[in-house]
DNA sequence: GAATACTTGGCCGATATGGACGTTTTCCTT
DNA sequence: AAGGAAAACGTCCATATCGGCCAAGTATTC
């Protein structure tokens, strides 16, 4: 992987150009190249990099020419070190470098719940641990990364294709008295990966108003996010009596979040529980492929 | 095709003028531009981005720029009765058409300051004002609009030209108890819009964290806007020993939000308030027009 | 009002770019 | 060591862009 050559595939996707391009430049002379015995082209980093330079070519993904440390977002799907990789950028705010972390993994072929169930969830978590040594510090370094990280989730949802207007709707949000902004945002671009017309509604909010939204919108499924809550039993109190007329709209709940198993709640035809975004997007995508009730 | 650099003719269809014009232009210094190895000329979004505020260019096809179709709002100033088109998009949840309309009056040459002062101020206000008549429904309205907004907000974050790494650092949150998103983040795209690399913490962020990332990244500028709050005279007493603190680094504090008013604090060297981001622009130009202090 | 400077948009043959194709090489796994 | 998937080869071609030139339109000056 870290070699000290380059293919002309690898200099082309550095720095946005064809392939073609790049195969022609070699040979005209514009950069050094050799022939493996076999014919093919190898560019030295070197050559690359004065290239780069005296072309002013724009750099679409600098970390093939080892220039940056922004990520080996190019490579496969996700693996461990990731998630190292990811703390370490948010770590430094760095917004840009967390867009191009999260784009790079969704164009190699990740889907959204992946990403966030991997290097996500697992770079949230260890900063949420810096909180014990630092407390000052450690909320510092946690608020700067949430706002780095939803920047870098907008971002990625304007990658995720828009969804045509008779996509089916999905309504969420996390429940009064929960303040993360985080997982309900992830649930809204996992449903939308997977086709759904995705409405979030955000931390805090109550379940009448959730209720409405999804009766007014007519929605297919219902999320909740559950991350923090004052009184489980009050909020399951609050959802029992909905489960029914969810299920004669031909609709579902799907319940996640940390703190959801504290909800003491009977199996329902119209419940789903999950504990992960790769659940979800497989009940989301199971749920989308039959036909509607209407 | 996912490049962030346009051909002359990009850029002649966006604006609806003649490729010629934007050859004459590149060539003449008018923005920005590269040549490809093959002497091709490229020009940066960002640059074309300026030139298209700069020259009051009218966008025809805004697509071509990455952006939405910018619909009526496309190309003007802010206007009366701009409060009630975002109003209507935002009860409809139309995140793609709020971002046109956010983008558009951006391109259209409006500071985000003016954008935010006028239209999201009065339409959000609008929108709070709904609860009244149905608490449940508008809550929803509410909380949906938000979540558009804030991708709105992202998207015109974008578009808001990159900051040098030399730039004036600028650090502010919402305090602790204080849950809104909004005002925050709004003070962080004006800032950046002044040319200030902006760190939002976002909601809730306890005044220790606040300080020691000030400290941290060497802010000149500390925003702290106050949408609700507990105990006014609690932050108060907390931010009363930091002013001089402030002072010493060569660092003001700017202090806004509807509640900011119930702070009883002493007039101080390090101490700005305002009312308005208008206000907050104007003050951070004038902050980083002189020499530092060191 | 007329002459002048300047801008714009369109045209041209030549060159550059990016993608498609069937074939060959490389690399990874078994 | 063998097999197979992925990548690179060379070639071709449609389309885009090049630079230069000119005619028409617009603003400025006298």
């Amino acid at each position: 992987m870290l070699s000290s050559e380059l293919s002309p595939r690898d200099l082309a996707r550095a720095i946005g150009v064809s392939e073609s391009s790049v195969k022609r430049w070699a040979d005209g002379g514009r950069f050094g190249s050799r022939r493996t015995a076999g014919g093919h082209r190898r560019i030295p980093v070197g050559e690359a990099i004065r290239f780069v330079r005296e072309s002013g070519s724009e750099l679409v993904r600098p970390e093939v020419l080892g220039l940056e440390d922004l990520g080996e977002a190019g490579g496969r799907h996700v693996q461990d070190g990731d998630a190292d990789e990811l703390y370490r950028i948010l770590e430094t705010g760095d917004a840009a470098r967390a867009g191009a972390f999260l784009s790079g993994h969704f164009l190699a072929g990740g889907g959204p719940a992946e990403i966030l169930d991997g290097p996500v969830r697992r770079a949230m978590a260890r900063l949420g641990e810096a909180w014990h040594q630092d407390p000052a510090r450690g909320i510092f370094a946690e608020h700067r990364a949430l706002d780095v990280l939803l920047q870098a989730f907008q971002h990625l949802r304007s990658l995720v294709p828009a969804v045509p207007a008779s996509a089916p709707r999905a309504v969420g949000a996390a429940p009064p008295g929960d303040p993360y902004l985080l997982p309900s945002q992830s649930a809204a671009l996992v449903l939308q990966a997977e086709g759904f017309d995705a409405v979030n509604l955000g931390p805090d909010t109550p379940l009448p108003a959730l209720r409405e939204a999804a009766r007014f919108l007519d929605a297919r499924l219902v999320w909740i996010s559950v991350s923090a809550t004052g009184s489980p039993a009050k909020l399951a109190a609050g959802l029992r009596p909905w489960l029914s007329e969810l299920e004669e709209q031909g609709a579902v709940l799907a319940l996640g979040g940390t703190q959801a198993p504290r909800l003491k709640l009977e199996p329902h035809a119209a419940l789903y529980r999950g504990q992960s975004m790769v659940e979800l997007a497989a009940f989301a995508r199971g749920l989308a492929a039959p036909a509607a009730k209407n």
